[in-house]
DNA sequence: AGAAATATTCTCATTATACGATAAAATTAA
DNA sequence: TTAATTTTATCGTATAATGAGAATATTTCT
């Protein structure tokens, strides 16, 4: 095993359940032995990716901290979207929450999200929180923009093997792809109904969505023009926005350049 | 130069003014060869702690926002001190921006952060930064807790070097220590004061502090009774929320060991 | 479209470094 | 204090990382 693969599978051992861990419980967990381990958690505490707890735990460290926020502020796609979250969720007639998820690799995570004050659902999207890839209309929003073997890649990854399953899954794509919008209805939370538009920039390599989720008791039939109006003219506004970011950011590479 | 160590300087060389580097660009800066950049770049790709970006570009990936969120949820400063920072925030005769930081190594981070909506300054304070550590009461108020060899050791890697300025600079702690709060006036921002508490806990080895920061434009003295007021009475709050937390973090550990 | 420039991966021989068993030291608990 | 546990240090060996350069692949430009 490579130094990095250990780093990480280190790493990948916290959770949300499990927050902290001694040598001992890594060594065992990967089994390694602890000598080794002693001196890979001793080089990431010094590198601040963990840091020791009581009681010989060890913990994820402030480096992960810190560069989110470096993330944060500069990721273009959270700095154009995250300001019109809140306005889209007062706009929107019913309590919201409203959510900016994307493309990692061949997982969607959701990078902002606003919830209006009243709404009291605990949805499964948060900042930060990987999604199921083939279930809720913020995931098909942004798979709605992957084609051909890359999708099927991605899909028979998924577990979404079957030749014919696979055909009526994208065909279903298709469907939502000529509306222009996902809909879709407690498949990641029970008793929410979820609406999605896609947001990409290929220059920026950034494949995205638009959502907002209501509890399906709130929602009525006549407040879907609405829902589906906002989100269409917010994710234009975010694009154009991360178009002008992306601006920005080649101007800032080429100024050197331009020295000469 | 170590695996590991090269990771680490890869991902210390991206910062908020520079979010996005290429290979070329990398290589340079390091002065390593590109092959091997590429090789560890790859690495880091497919463990998801850099994304290529457009233009060869790549950047820092999703697994930052995956680990600090579940340091969000897990860390025991955070979760309970979070909470309270609105309503300290709501209960401050002016508006202010309410900040909950820590010691990581020799620097002091903020934590969380909580800002009322008519605070207009933007303080330097905020989720994920580093903050300098012998300036601003948010800081004073966590190396307050720092004594004998410890505190030299890292006045002195501060760059407190001299032996008179040191002893001038730790007397003045102990007065603070003395009162319980720290005051200071734009050591950190211009126009802006600051009133702090320490918080901790040995156990979890947390040295952390509580502090509200002010428009100097607002404040008047007849304040300050009720910010200190505030400030230890949520301090106390969240050093009682950190035991319980910490009583159910050795439970959870405990667990199996019960079984037998 | 094709050619040129750039970016990325691959190969391979060499060397450095990570590895793990074990012992020693330091810290913590009893 | 002693005992137990945690952490660091040592060291020969095996392994994996390294970098130069060639080979592809991708992008850009004409």
């Amino acid at each position: 095993m490579s130094g990095f693969e250990r780093f990480n599978k280190i790493l990948n051992l916290f959770s949300e359940k499990r927050s902290s861990l001694t040598v001992a419980e890594i060594s065992e967990e990967l089994k390694i032995p602890s000598s080794t381990i002693y001196r890979t958690v001793r080089e990431m505490v010094l590198a601040d990716f963990l840091e020791s707890a009581a009681g010989s735990y060890f913990r994820l460290g402030q480096a992960f901290i810190k560069f989110n926020r470096i993330i944060n502020l500069s990721d273009p796609l959270i700095q154009a979207g995250e300001p019109f979250l809140k306005k889209l969720a007062n706009e929107n007639p019913i309590p919201s929450t409203n959510i900016l998820a994307r493309l990692f690799g061949d997982k969607v995570m959701c990078v902002a999200d606003f919830k209006y004050p009243s709404f009291k659902n605990n949805t499964s999207y948060q900042k930060g929180r990987l999604m199921p890839l083939l279930y809720g209309a913020t995931s098909r929003a942004i798979i709605m923009q992957i084609k051909g073997k890359r999708l099927s890649d991605i899909l028979n990854r998924e577990g979404l093997n079957d030749d014919k399953e696979q055909k009526i899954f994208i065909s279903g794509l298709d469907k939502d792809k000529k509306k222009g919008f996902c809909k879709t209805e407690g498949q990641v939370d029970n008793g929410l109904i979820g609406f999605a538009i896609s947001i990409n920039n290929k220059k920026l390599g950034i494949e995205a969505s638009l959502s907002s989720i209501f509890n399906f008791s709130d929602y009525r039939p006549e407040h879907e023009p609405t829902i589906y109006a906002n989100l269409s003219s917010y994710a234009i506004l975010i694009e154009r926005y991360i178009n002008k970011i992306f601006f920005e950011i080649e101007a800032y590479h080429n100024k050197d350049l331009n020295k000469d």
